[in-house]
Formats: structure tokens, C-alpha cells, sequence
RNA sequence: GGCGCUAUCGUCUAACGGUUAGGACAGACGGUUUUCAUCCGUCAAAUCGGGGUUCGAUUCCCCGUAGCGCUACCA
């Protein structure tokens, strides 16, 4: 007779006809993967923002996954209606792809779904969850249960003035103990319920948990009936990853800290199943110091904290990547130092060197450092290519600056450039590259008589005059660097000007000044500032037409 | 309140229980260089506090303290 109502409530509640879960077991088989192959995935929520810890544990699980020639996937977690915005979920594949982080599975940039254990969106997945939400009634692993909000949250207030645990446990989950006459007549009355979970946990017994990064912990047991299908019929977290970890056949859950707590949860939960649980590894979020208290980065606080942040600033994504790496595994930057010409991904990530600190402070310095040492082993072409598509999206009218002098610009680009440990390091952000290289366009240089006369005090009209024309006068194109410096020297001396540093600097009174100072006449004239890469190899880029005709302003 | 995680230079971190506690970034100062950027060198800078265990503790244990997290029909 009892069994006959549980029967009647469960037919009530799944109405519709659903798979079983041995057909869905079948649909999504073990996965054939080799040994060591890990399965790893990320489950982003469509927040309508893609925030810097979602990208670096993405970035983490992607690297774990194939590095091991594993499967790493996407799956978006948007069972809270609540919070979704439009657009969102073209954001986080726009974001991965435009990283170069690559998923094997989930929904593509085109919103498609890839891969065999989709669908990779859990509102498409409410059918399955509906399966083994009915499963669980029927094993007797859960029940429904009618408590209103405000009863839960009278509940909370009377647990919290007799100090004891708060929650839905024990002898205060009511309806774990109501009979099923008294279930199925609310039922039929058209109350709203949730599924909860039947614990079969103590609080007082502690278990012991391993996680990858934190080691074997112990923690006590789960006792709370947790929601496991919320009264819109779609699951809670807990249940979602169990379900789809389960099926998709995750061998490591690579996710924030926060989750560490709700661990009993977890592991108890694919216990009452049967089911071998995933190996899990929680990281420590990224924060931010505010006065003196660390704390997460904030996605309404801390500009930085959204990636869009590092796209408008034009940070290349190569570097972004290479402090998460550092971030992650603090071995990595010495690894860079001995393979500087090695892709990223031929770095081995560990679990034992991901740090198991409360969280790193993001850190500028350390970022500006490495993009900068990324961006000087880039190629011209690379930088130009870099510059471009930056500009394309942020700034058109140097984009089209660009596009218009395309091999000029990659000439500017290789200037100090491609010399190994010397090559110049002043970039760490396309949005910089304009004003470091405007000079070298006509369009957007100009200099008068007077501005070049009130830069160089020392020297009158006519000596700066004398100057330029005995360079224009001795002056040839294709000398060498050492050539063309010679030259500049023997006008120098002819001025009245050292050519040695030293014996300038031991007395600086018995000179004009310093060959330095003839240099800086050139570097006005035809860059308009006091502070340029080398001259002769501006000089061969601009060509000695621009050259002269910037020079012969002073003549 | 309860449960948990964490604690080394300003920051990120390294140190089988034995080191002058190491490195990187940032900082200061010097050198090289036609300026700048590089590159090179030097300096400054740390084991949260208190108890144990031990010949010996940054490391192991306990107690504090602090920061952070969790304690939802949010994830």
C-alpha cells in the first residue's frame, strides 16, 4: 500500500516518459582513453562577464587535460534562471577561443554543440537530471519536500537562537519523516516542493577526503538534506555536477576553493549512487589588497577582474597566460628562463607545485615584466600582426595608419628587435605602440623652427645649422652602424664636443658638450623627442628622404 | 556562532627537521650605451605570536591571532 502511493507520487511528478538511467549510461559510455588521461572541464556560469579566475582555471584544466592527451570541455552551468544574461555563453566560447585555449567539447563559437556527452548546457539537460531525480525518489534516496521560504527561514532564526547547526537535518527535516498520504494530498493540491537529497550522514563522523592540491583531509560528514531539484524542476549545483561529471566522465573537477566545504556533499552524493567520484583540485582564487585585507577580485570593484580589461589595454594574450601559468605553478618562470623559445604548452603542470597559498594578489609589475618579455620575443611581423588586430577594435585610426603602411611599419617594428637578450623591452601593451611610434609617420609629426630651438638651449641656429648640414654632407644611406657613428663623431669633435664619455664626464667644462648631445640635435629633428631607440636604425627605416627633409628644417 | 582553508621579503614563491632562509618582480644605487629600452653588478627587504616534541623547528604538534571561504530552492 505505501510502496503503491510513493509509487502514485513519483508517476505524479515525472508525468512525462524519460529515459533510464541504464539507457543513459549506455548513451554516454567510459570514455576510451589512454592511462594517464585526465578528463577535465570547466563549468562557467552566463554571467554576461568572463572574469580573470575563470580564464585561469580554465587555462589550468586545459593544460592538465592535454598535456595528458586527455578531453578538456565547456559546460555551461546556467540553472539559475535568475542570474543569466543574453549573450553570455558566445562570451565565454569568444573568450577560450580567442586565448587560444581549446576545448575538444562543448558549445563552439558558432553555437554548436561538439562532442559526444553533450548537451554542454545544463538547461538542455533538464530531462536527464529529471531521470536519476526520479531514480533517486525511487531508491528512496530523496523526497519531496513542501517547506515554504519563510518556513525555512523561521526555522533558520529559532537553530540560530538555540545555537545549533543551521539547515535541514536531522529532526528538523520535517518532511523526510511525513508520511506519503500526507505527501501525495499536497501534491495533488498543487503546492510547490523541492526534491531533497535523504542523507544518510552523521555530522559527527568525520571522513577523510583527498584532494589533489590540498592532500588527505578530514572533514565531518554531510547530514544535510540538501535541495537537490530546486521547484522549477531544474537541479541545484550539487546535483548538476554530480549527474554531469558522472556521464561526461570527468576524471578530475578543477575548480575554486569555495567548493572545498560543500566536498562531504559531493562525495557523499556519488556514494549514494555507487559511482566512482572524480579526483578533485581546488585552487585558491586570484584577489586584490585593499587596504591592507586581501580579497577576491571583484567583478564590480576591480576593472581587472573582467578579462575585457586586458583586451582594451592590449595586453597580448600570450603574456595574460604566461603569468596564470606562473601564477599556478611557480616553477614555470624558470622553466621559461631555460626554454625561451618553447611554446608554453610544452610545460608540465603539477598538481604538487599549484600552490595551496589562500590566493595569490594579482600583480602588475610581475604581468607588465612578462609581457614585456613576451612581446620582445616576438617577431616584427608578429608585433605588427598584434598591433593591428588590436587597433582594428580599439583604435581605427591607427589601424588604418597601419594598414596603409603596412611594410613601413613592420621596418619601424624591427628595430632593436630579434638580437636576443638585448632586444628591446619597452612594450607590454598594444595600446602603447601608438604614441612610442606616431613620430615615424608624417601625418602625425610635426615640428617647428622654434619648438627644435627651445629643446636645444645649448647650441645657437647656426650651429645647429652647421651640424646637420655637415652630417647631410657626409652622410650615407648605407653605412653601417659603426660608420655612420664614426661620422657623427668626427662632427662632434669639429664642434667642439666630446667624444668621450668618460673624459667628458671627468671635465665637463673643457667641452660643448658631449657626442650625446650632437645626438640629441638629430633625435629632435626627426623624432621630436628626447628619447628614441637607436638613431641609425631610425634613420633606415625612415629612409633619406624623410630624413632630410625632417633635417633641412634647421638648415 | 559552527565548520574549513591559509600564514616566509612590498608582491609571487623556494628551502629530505641541519642553508649566511634562495630566486623572480617591484624599489634604491652603480656600470655599459648616441638618449631611451636593454644588458651587467651591488644594496635593502621575510619565517604572525606563544607553547611544546627534538641535540637542532620556516618545516612536526597544540593554543592563540589574522585573512579568506562555506554555512541558499546562487553557483
Amino acid at each position: 500500500m505505501e510502496d503503491k502511493i510513493k509509487q502514485e507520487i513519483i508517476d505524479i511528478v515525472f508525468a512525462e516518459e524519460l529515459a533510464t538511467p541504464e539507457e543513459l549510461e549506455t548513451q554516454y559510455p567510459a570514455r576510451n582513453l589512454s592511462g594517464g588521461a585526465m578528463v577535465t572541464r570547466i563549468a562557467p556560469s552566463p554571467t554576461g562577464f568572463m572574469h580573470i579566475g575563470s580564464l585561469y582555471s580554465a587555462l589550468i584544466s586545459e593544460r592538465f587535460a592535454h598535456q595528458s592527451s586527455g578531453v578538456f570541455f565547456v559546460r555551461i552551468e546556467d540553472t539559475d534562471k535568475k542570474r543569466e544574461v543574453e549573450g553570455a555563453v558566445e562570451l565565454i566560447s569568444q573568450s577560450l577561443k580567442s586565448f587560444g585555449i581549446d576545448y575538444d567539447e562543448g558549445r563552439n563559437e558558432n553555437d554548436e554543440e561538439v562532442g559526444q556527452y553533450g548537451p554542454y548546457t545544463q538547461s538542455h539537460r533538464s530531462e536527464i537530471y529529471k531521470t536519476f531525480v526520479k531514480e533517486f525518489l525511487q531508491r528512496d534516496l530523496a523526497y519531496l519536500c513542501f517547506a515554504t521560504s519563510e518556513e525555512l527561514d523561521e526555522m533558520r532564526s529559532i537553530q540560530q537562537s538555540q545555537s545549533v547547526k543551521p539547515g535541514y537535518y536531522g529532526e528538523w527535516a520535517k518532511w523526510r519523516t511525513k508520511s506519503s498520504e500526507e505527501v501525495l494530498e499536497m501534491l495533488k493540491s498543487g503546492k510547490a516542493y523541492v526534491v531533497r537529497f535523504k542523507s544518510p550522514g552523521d555530522y559527527a563522523h568525520r571522513i577523510k577526503i583527498h584532494d589533489e592540491i590540498l592532500g588527505t583531509r578530514e572533514l565531518p560528514e554531510n547530514d544535510q538534506d540538501i535541495v537537490i531539484m530546486k521547484s522549477d524542476k531544474l537541479p541545484t549545483y550539487h546535483f548538476a555536477h554530480l549527474i554531469d561529471d558522472h556521464l561526461m566522465r570527468t576524471t578530475h573537477v578543477i575548480r575554486g576553493d569555495e567548493w572545498f566545504p560543500s566536498l562531504p556533499i559531493h562525495v557523499q552524493l556519488f556514494e549514494s549512487m555507487g559511482w566512482e567520484a572524480p579526483k578533485f583540485a581546488h585552487i585558491a582564487p586570484i584577489q586584490k589588497l585593499e587596504e591592507s585585507s586581501k580579497r577576491k577580485l571583484s567583478k564590480r570593484k576591480d576593472p581587472e577582474a573582467n578579462i575585457a580589461f586586458f583586451d582594451e589595454k592590449g595586453y597580448p594574450k600570450e603574456a595574460i597566460k604566461e603569468y596564470l601559468l606562473n601564477l599556478a605553478n611557480s616553477n614555470f618562470e624558470d622553466w621559461r628562463k631555460q626554454n625561451p623559445e618553447k611554446d608554453y604548452r610544452e610545460f608540465q603542470m603539477s598538481f604538487e607545485k599549484l600552490s595551496n597559498s589562500s590566493g595569490a594578489l594579482f600583480d602588475f609589475n610581475k604581468l607588465n615584466d612578462i609581457s614585456k618579455e613576451v612581446v620582445s620575443r616576438m617577431s616584427a611581423e608578429e608585433v605588427y600582426e598584434n598591433v593591428s588586430t588590436w587597433a582594428e577594435h580599439h583604435n581605427t585610426e591607427f589601424a588604418n595608419l597601419l594598414k596603409q603602411h603596412s611594410d613601413y611599419a613592420k621596418e619601424i617594428f624591427t628595430i632593436e628587435r630579434g638580437v636576443g637578450d638585448k632586444s628591446r623591452k619597452d612594450i607590454k601593451m598594444w595600446s602603447e605602440v601608438q604614441s612610442d611610434i606616431e613620430y615615424f609617420f608624417d601625418d602625425s609629426f610635426s615640428l617647428t623652427k622654434s619648438e627644435t630651438l627651445e629643446q636645444l638651449p645649448n647650441a645657437s641656429a647656426d650651429e645647429l645649422s652647421d651640424i646637420v648640414k655637415s652630417f647631410m654632407e657626409s652622410y650615407n644611406f648605407d653605412d653601417s652602424k659603426e660608420e655612420w657613428f664614426a661620422k657623427v663623431k668626427v662632427i662632434a669633435e669639429a664642434h667642439g664636443y666630446s667624444i668621450n664619455s668618460k673624459e667628458y664626464k671627468k671635465n665637463p667644462e673643457s667641452f660643448k658638450g658631449n657626442v650625446a648631445d650632437v645626438a640629441k640635435i638629430f633625435r629632435i629633428l626627426l623624432c621630436n623627442r628626447t628619447q628614441t631607440p637607436d638613431l641609425h636604425s631610425i634613420m633606415k627605416v625612415m629612409g633619406q628622404d624623410r630624413v632630410f627633409k625632417r633635417l633641412s628644417l634647421i638648415v
